[in-house]
RNA sequence: GGCGUGGUAGCUCAGCUGGUUAGAGCGUCGGAUUCAUAACCCGGAGGUCGGGAGUUCAAGUCUCCCUCACGCCA
């Protein structure tokens, strides 16, 4: 028999800090981690719940060099990114850190110092690519070259995306570096092995019994298929000794104490987890809390929130680095999720197809709660799932507003409509027709029986990982609410039968009460105004939830009859079709321009070659912009006038995410006047503004000399 | 290529250790209703469970082969 945690350190997979959060992320990790530490709260436990953004590796340095950044500038703008978009998702971390912080790099290092005196590591000398004019190793995803299999001229160093077949560097043919573009050399380096090999006996018996030296620590039954099955798998192949350090510039040094650790780094999967550590350890250090206590305690359980391709790396590499270490508890569960899909296709940053989370809450300020519980209902908990914005559209008008949001409105219209708002007192032994309809004559003891058995069963899913299941739960008790009013009518009967109404809707009012708690994990938002629309007091989110049970078992009101609730206002809104079809065409828009920014990038250009003829077709003329105003409905277009010396034209122009029309008016610039006329958004186009787009997302005017005379041509 | 996980109604998904007419939500069709954001409520139609073979008195649920998707590894 284990006995169930006191305590619970929860994790998220840490955001990798070189780009921005797409919805796979939360529907993957950060959505269920945050769901289940509400819940966890709300049922009484200590929690610690602990992410932060991973800032190391050659990925970021790489970027940083291409945009002419330092790596620090992209990870403050990543981390600062990360830091809002939780924040506004209403991601309940304790702490949010980052693993560029001093503490952590000390709790790193220590780490690593711990596991090399413990003689956990073994010194392995291999031959790697240097970029002698970079001055580096070379990661294998830096190296291009061509492919031994199909030929193909531009094989990463890891894999060939014309054939799909995976290579390693040294088979690539011609290898060159992306960082300098030389030839790369051999040369040799020593690296640190954790000898995993040397801990699959016990990994097994943990994993396949949740034992370790026949103590049982976990429940396996707890444990989901595929995780259990990807580390079967893994552990079925045999450990090999893991290197534990990159010969990389930027990351969390090997300690220094230790010899030849010179320009070495700590790799991501040392570094990355034991961020977990050491945010809990500044979280502790701030609130004046233990950190071991969530780390190495006994009553304590850690849960890792993360996505499939991070399994094994949570379930066998991370466990064996805390064992190595010796003071450290393993995780009680690893509910990895699986991958969230778009429209039928994967999510994929580089092809543009994706949702970004702050572009949601810009475009959807007020419906941050309507993505959670589209997230959660498709959530990806035992295979892919599939989002689609009709089917958002769908969930929002059908199941929030239409059921939950309307139960909610019309108790609240009708108390007041009958009691001026104050939940009437009742007789317990005035009958009432029961939610499966008029031949079912019940009581309302037994229907508050009912619903602590709906709110128990919700919370069960819960315990279980099953967030769809809880959710679906949540439906039911409001749906059971619509039936109770639509099987009862009060409004038929308040004349002629006032005492039962004041049963119904008394019930009724407890029903909305016990909504208001249960939805908070999943809608926290929406339990905030439902508290305050009922008038009730503020929830800390400690134990709220564990005290509606216990009073419903005890057959006790949730809201005393003399109570007076406030005004009702809407929960939710509908979504109307033009905002679904707003959405899905800035999709595809999205992608078709990264398209068309890939086949223009430099490199490509010079295949690209026009005739000289080609150029002299264009008309490009100076000119001066003389209105400007925004297009309505429209986030990216101005509607601008410009004038050309000879006349004045109607431009419609897509910067108005980078400039304000006031800003613009009187600006020189250059136009491109002999293109096809064009109607967008029901305003004819006779032109094109030049403009010079950087990397990094910002336009500027292309402009001629000060005091250039309008309509001079530009050739 | 090897391993893992999954392929169940139009859509999104549940179905534990094999056992009565395979479930839910949404959509659809029909009906009823007006307290409520044309929301709610009731009812019907619709799957033989990716394909094939096998084990069994009995298979979506076990075995084998094939196939597709995703992940991990080489």
């Amino acid at each position: 028999m284990i006995r169930p945690p006191e305590r619970y350190t929860i994790t998220a997979a840490l955001p990798y800090a070189n780009g921005p959060l797409h919805i796979g992320h939360l529907a993957g990790a950060y959505l269920p981690a945050d769901v289940y530490a509400r819940f966890l709260r709300l049922m009484g436990k200590d929690v610690a719940f602990i992410c932060g953004s991973d800032e190391h590796g050659a990925a970021i340095t790489v970027k940083a060099k291409k945009e002419g950044l330092q790596p620090q500038d992209i990870i403050d703008k990543y981390h600062h990114l990360f830091e809002e978009t939780f924040a506004k998702m209403n991601i309940s971390f304790d702490i949010y850190h980052r693993t560029s912080s001093p503490i952590h790099h000390e709790t790193a290092k220590e780490f690593f110092k711990t596991l090399y005196d413990n003689g956990e590591f073994e010194a392995i000398e291999s031959e790697q690519y240097f970029d002698e004019v970079a001055g580096q190793f070379l990661a294998d995803r830096y190296i291009i070259g061509t492919c031994p299999k199909c030929g193909h001229e531009e094989a990463y160093g890891d894999q060939c995306e014309n054939c799909g077949s995976t290579l390693s560097p040294i088979e690539l043919i011609k290898p060159k570096s992306t960082l300098s573009g030389e030839t790369p050399v051999m040369r040799k380096t020593t690296h640190w092995f954790l000898k995993l090999d040397k801990h699959e006996k016990w990994l097994r018996e943990w994993l396949e019994t949740g034992a370790l030296d026949g103590i049982g620590l976990h429940n396996v039954d707890e444990w989901k298929n595929h995780v259990l099955g990807q580390c079967k798998s893994w552990l079925d192949g045999g450990l090999q000794p893991r290197a534990m350090t990159r010969d990389l510039d930027w990351g969390v040094d090997v300690p220094s104490e230790i010899e030849g650790s010179e320009g070495k780094k700590l790799y991501v999967w040392m570094d990355a987890p034991i961020g977990y550590i050491s945010a809990t350890r500044q979280w502790a250090e701030d609130n004046g809390k233990n950190w071991k206590d969530y780390w190495q305690d006994k009553k304590s359980g850690i849960i890792h929130f993360i996505g499939k391709d991070n399994i094994v790396f949570h379930c066998i590499i991370f466990p064996a680095i805390l064992k190595a270490h010796g003071d450290y508890k393993l995780p009680i569960n690893v509910p990895a999720n699986q991958f969230m899909n778009l429209e039928g296709r994967k999510i994929s940053t580089s092809k543009g197809w994706a949702v970004w989370v702050h572009e949601y809450i810009q475009d959807f300020p007020d419906q941050i709660d309507v993505l959670r519980y589209v997230m959660i209902k498709n959530m990806p908990e035992q295979k892919d799932s599939e989002f689609t914005w009709r089917g958002f559209q769908d969930a929002n008008n059908n199941e929030l507003v239409g059921n939950f949001a309307n139960f909610v409105n019309r108790v609240l219209v009708l108390v007041h409509k009958y009691y001026k708002g104050k939940v009437p007192k009742v007789d317990e032994d005035v009958e009432i027709v029961g939610s499966d309809g008029a031949l079912m004559p019940s009581f309302i003891d037994s229907e508050l029986m009912e619903l602590f058995d709906k709110v128990y069963e919700l919370s069960n899913c819960i315990w279980e990982y099953d967030f769809r299941g809880a959710l679906q739960w949540l439906m039911n008790i409001s749906s059971w609410g619509n039936q109770l009013l639509q099987s009862n009518e009060p409004w038929k009967i308040q004349k002629e039968e006032p005492e039962k109404v004041k049963v119904v809707m008394n019930l009724c009012v407890q029903i909305v009460a016990a909504l208001s708690i249960a939805c908070r994990p999943f809608l926290p938002e929406t339990s905030e105004k439902m508290q305050k629309m009922l008038n009730l007091k503020e929830i800390k989110d400690h134990r709220e939830l564990v005290n509606i049970q216990n009073k419903l078992a005890a057959g006790r009101y949730l809201v005393k009859a003399g109570h007076v609730v406030g005004e009702p206002i809407h929960l939710f809104s509908r979504i109307p079709d033009e905002v679904i079809d707003a959405q899905i065409l800035k999709l595809k828009s999205a992608t078709s321009a990264m398209t068309d920014k890939k086949e223009n990038s430099p490199q490509d250009a010079e295949n690209n070659m026009i005739q000289f003829d080609d150029f002299t077709k264009m008309d490009i003329r100076t000119a001066t912009i003389t209105k400007a105003e925004r297009v309505p409905k429209a986030d990216k277009l101005l509607k601008l006038e410009v004038d050309l010396g000879y006349e004045t034209r109607t431009i419609v122009s897509g910067i108005a995410e980078h400039f304000e029309p006031d800003s613009v008016v009187g600006k020189k610039v250059s136009v491109l006047v002999n293109l096809q006329p064009r109607k967008i958004r029901g305003v004819e186009s006779k032109g094109m503004i030049l403009m010079a787009d950087s990397n990094n997302g910002t336009l500027g005017f292309v402009s001629p000399p000060e005091g250039w005379e309008n309509g001079q041509a530009i050739r």
